[in-house]
This record gives C-alpha cells, structure tokens and sequence, in this order.
DNA sequence: GGGCCGTACTG
DNA sequence: CAGTACG
DNA sequence: GCCC
C-alpha cells in the first residue's frame, strides 16, 4: 500500500501528471513562466491558480522581469502599475487578463491568447479606463474596485508569492511573514491612510497615490446618510452592484462538505472541525474548474488527508459515507434541526432532546426556552431564508432615511455579507457612527424606536448596553432583532452596533469580515504585540510582575486601510475579504 | 501533542 | 457561570 | 478537521 502510494506519487511527478485523470493529460502550461500581478484579485483564487500552473508544467515567478513568458493581470491598469508601462512594451512578455488561466483550466488545455491580451497603450490615462472595461473582469471585480484597490496596494508593495501562500494559509506563519511586511511598512507607512488622515490630499512622495483615489476610500468607509435621500447615497458606498462571487463549480462537494459543517457546529458542537470544513469549503468554492480528480487539488491549503479521502470518495462514488451516516442516526438529525434555532445550541439542542423532544412543534410546547429562543423558533423558517442583495439595499435605505432623518451627519452602512458583494446574505449587519464624534450617543435606542413605528423593527432578541457617560466603557450599542420587508411579513435578522468615530474602523472591520479574515487578523496582531478587536488595537505590555496587561489605550486608525497597514496585513477591498 | 479570535448578552 | 451569538 |  505504501510503496504502491509511493511509487504513484513518483510517477506523477517524473512523469506527467496523468494518472486518474486522464481527461488532463499533458502539463499544457510546460514552458510558460509567468508572474501575477495580484492586484485586484481575490486571494484565494489567485493561490489557486498559481497551484494549477504549477502543477502543469508551468513556473510562478515573484517578481515581474523582462524574460518572463507571461505577465498575468486583472486589467491595463494594475499590470502596468506595477512593471511600468514602457518596460513592458520593450519585452516581449505577454501581458494577459486572468480569465485566460480560468478559461484554461475549464477548457483542460492551453487555449490560443488572442482574445486576452491586454493592450498596453502609450500613457493616455483615459484609455486604460476602456480596457478594464473590455477585460471581461466586470463580474468580479469592477474597475472602481480595481482601481482604488491598485492604488492602495501597490503603496504598500509587498506580497510575494511566498507571503500570499502564507497569509492564505493558517496563522502559524503568520509572524515570520507579518515581520518582514512589518519592517517595509511601519517605515513607508500607508500614502493612502496618511492622506486620508489628515487631509493633506496631493500625492505624496510615493508615485502611487493620487486624489481620486483618497476621496473614493474615504467616501467608501463613512458613508453619511444624507439628509432624507437615501437615493445618491447609495451609490457611494457599498460599491458592489451586482456582486463579486464567481460561479461555484463544486457544489457536487461544498454542498456535501457545508452540511457537515453545520452538523459538527450546531449539532454536535464541534466548532474545530466544522471550522476545518469551513475554510476548505471556502477554498473548494473558489477552483474555477470542475473538479473531477484529487490529482488536481493536490496541495491546496486547509484540504488534509482526511479532507482529501472524503472529497475522493464523493468524485468516486458520488457519495459521502460520513454525512449519510450522521444524517441516518436519529438523534444527530434531531439535534441538527434544534440547533438551526436561533438561540438554541448543541448544549440546549441536546438537553431538549434528553427532555423526549423531536421536532419544532413539540419544542414550542416547551416552557424552558429563553424570550430570545421561542422568538427565533416562531420565525425558524424566515430566519434561514437569505436575502437577495437588492432589497438589502433597499432596506438599508430605509434605515439611512430614518437616521438621517434623526440625527443629520449618521453615517449607517450596512455590513458582513452584504459588503463583501454576497448575492444573497443571511442577515443584516448595520454599523453606524457619527463623524462629530458625540451625536451618535443615544442613536440608537432612538433609531429603533422609530424604526419599530414604521413598522420596519418586529421583534428584539438582544438588547446591548447604553452608551456610559463614565467614559470607561468602550460604549458601543448593540440592538439584534428582526426586521420586515415592506409589504411583506417574512422576518429577518438585523444587527445594529454604533461605534464612537474614533473606533469606527476597528468596528467596520470586524462587521465586514469574513470571520476567517477576522481571526488571521487578531492572531496577526498577537503576534505583533498586540490585541485586536472590534474598538481597537491595544499594544500588549509586560508589568513589573512579568504579567501580560493589555493597554487601554488603543492604537489610533482613522481608516480600515490604517488599521490593515499598522498590522502589516495586505490591503483587500472588501469583496476581497471572502477568504 | 497542542494550537485554533475576541467580545458581550442572556438566564 | 455556561451557552450562544457576531463577523 | 488542519497545521505546525
């Protein structure tokens, strides 16, 4: 058995990479060395990429120079930011959009370039406008979004491929990594959070950062709701119209893979392996081609031994004989429909079920559930519906006419999924603060009251603190609760949490996430020194006693841009942040 | 073998 | 306090 | 569950 891996494994790498996938026989990328210009693209699908280059014949270069066969980028503008318009008109390197490597891959073979090649024009600042345009990129990831995301990265030059790898990868590295980013960038700090601070707007000393950009970031992270019309506004905020996620082509094993998940998490209470099967369905999800051999996801991040056994079984025999037997044992279904309740969890799921409980009608008969509980049970089947991203919109319109409408200069903005160009989100996620620095103290029980006349509010779940007048607090509010669509009686999750200004970013981030970015984060500033949360970032410090004491005084950031720089953690627009 | 985010409400 | 939730 |  294993002489037999063995020899396989050699013979996969000698020779081709044949084996059970014939379908792909030859390394079509043989000859082709390429370098990517990782500007504008999401992490993950980058890494991916890469891998498959790799893993057919090709050869992935950190750094652009002229003997390179192949310069990859999202568009006209990121690439020749980057490697310098006239350098690369000099070389003879094919400059080509991304979706060629996707088209590849989909295709199973090196497709003609033709129609990828990305036209590097003479400096004519308006015509790299078109060609982002014409770069079939749209879907993913708009040129506003390319564009200012260009600018902010390429200010703070980094990422390797090697410091990708790593950062894509788990947190262990993550202080080796963030070290050598950390020296580039604590020196050169961010051009653009500078500017944004202090309103010093001309580009600074660094070639790459210009006003345009500065009026985009800073319209995009404090989005006021102007006074009773809601109509421009949104514009100016949550950019993503029509959403970045790219097709998922593996449902046939993220679907089995997310409903194991949820059986680990909320069933058997399991947080590590459903959080196992988490990250990997968030990798699975991104392979921009079908995937019918583990041959050809060989390698790939938070996919292990155990992972990789599972997914070959489903491509093998289209089943997964460890979700069909949880599913086959009674009491897991039981506990699996309980803990999908709101406020209910594996401890309360099983405690019920001990209590001879087995479906939703009889837990309603239940005289032990919390307010909070029989609520999320009465609107069960509401509350797992998603939400199309459109009428998010529209209600966050609602919510900002009213705010403003309370308390002028609000800036609301709506959060989590939504930010992150989700077509369909589970939820609301509002976070709000006033630019003054004061007037937001007591919004929001204002806020929700009126909400609740307009009939927008139902039903609350969880009420948090009021703002302290003793400042020793963090004082941040929080209302969770249900809301309505107009005209329409199915309820859905909303989160409210209003942020003094000074924390705002630090809030923003964390009600942006994704939780995987967020936990890379906080384990990246333990690493560095420091604590981070969703009010600030607080140096750690060694007392008299050799004790660990957590400063109370946060590092100030004016900006998410300035609390990623201070971490030395890559810039991502936040439809990037889907890790 | 041990790590795996940090916080805040509810009862 | 444990349990649950949030990203 | 994965990854040092």
């Amino acid at each position: 058995m294993k002489v037999e891996k063995k020899k396989r494994k050699r013979a996969a790498q000698e020779e081709e990479e044949e084996e059970e996938d014939g379908e792909l026989g030859d390394l079509y990328f043989r000859g082709i060395a390429a370098y990517f210009v990782e500007t504008g693209i999401q992490p993950r699908r980058l890494q991916i990429w890469k891998q498959k280059l790799l893993q057919l014949g090709g050869v992935v270069e950190d750094h652009w120079s002229e003997h390179l066969s192949h310069v990859f980028a999202a568009s006209v503008e990121t690439v020749t930011d980057k490697c310098g318009r006239r350098k690369l008109k000099k070389s003879k390197t094919n400059v080509l959009k991304y979706t060629w490597i996707e088209d590849c891959l989909k295709a199973g073979k090196c497709l003609p370039i033709d129609s990828y090649v990305l036209d590097i024009l003479p400096e004519n600042r308006s015509v790299s406008r078109n060609s982002t345009e014409n770069s079939g990129l749209r879907d993913n990831a708009p040129e506003k979004a390319v564009s200012s995301s260009l600018q902010k990265l390429t200010s703070s030059e980094r990422a390797t491929t090697s410091d990708w790898m790593q950062i894509i990868n788990e947190g262990g590295e993550m202080g080796v990594v963030s070290k050598g980013l950390h020296k580039k960038e604590t020196e050169g700090v961010c051009v653009n959070c500078e500017g944004g601070l202090h309103n010093t707007q001309g580009a600074s000393s660094e070639e790459d950062c210009d006003m345009k950009n500065e009026a985009e970031a800073s319209s995009a992270e404090l989005a006021p709701a102007r006074d009773a019309a809601p109509g421009p506004v949104d514009s100016l905020k949550n950019e993503p119209e029509a959403g970045y996620t790219p097709p998922n082509l593996n449902a046939h094993i993220t679907g089995p893979f997310s409903e194991i998940k949820d059986i680990y998490k909320e069933a058997l209470g399991d947080d590590r392996r459903a959080f196992s099967y988490y990250k990997a369905l968030s990798v699975l999800e991104k392979v921009p081609f079908k995937i019918t051999s583990v041959n050809q996801i060989k390698g790939f991040p938070t996919i292990g031994k155990s992972l990789m056994e599972s997914i070959h079984e489903i491509l093998s025999t289209g089943r997964f004989s460890k979700l069909e037997h949880l599913k086959n044992d009674n009491k897991v279904r039981v506990l699996a429909l309980f803990g999908s309740v709101w406020g209910i969890g594996p401890a309360t799921a099983q405690r019920l079920y001990d209590k001879g409980l087995r479906t939703l009608e009889e837990l309603k008969t239940d005289n032990t559930l919390t307010p909070p509980q029989r609520i999320g049970l009465m609107f069960h089947n509401d509350i797992i519906t998603k939400i199309p991203r459109h009428e998010i919109k529209e209600m966050e319109a609602i919510v900002q006419k009213s705010g403003s409408e309370l308390c002028p200069g609000i800036s609301i903005m709506c959060g989590g999924s939504y930010r992150r160009g989700k077509a369909l989100s589970g939820d609301m996620d509002f976070v709000i603060t006033h630019p003054d620095g004061h007037s937001h103290t007591g919004f929001l029980h204002e806020l929700v009251r009126k909400l609740k006349s307009e009939d927008f509010l139902t039903e609350d779940l969880r009420i948090g603190i009021e703002h302290s007048t003793e400042g020793t607090d963090h004082g941040v509010d929080t209302w969770f609760g249900l809301c309505k669509y107009p005209g329409r009686e199915m309820r859905h999750r909303v989160d409210f949490k209003v942020y003094p200004f000074d924390q705002y970013p630090f809030g923003l981030i964390a009600w942006t996430g994704n939780d995987i970015l967020n936990r890379r984060l906080r384990l990246l500033a333990e690493a560095k020194g420091y604590s981070l949360d969703d009010h600030g970032l607080y140096p750690i410090v060694t007392d008299a006693n050799g004790g660990k004491v957590k400063l109370s005084v946060s590092v100030p950031c004016k900006s998410e841009c300035e609390v990623f720089e201070k971490l030395g953690f890559p810039w991502l627009e936040p439809h990037e942040r889907n890790l």
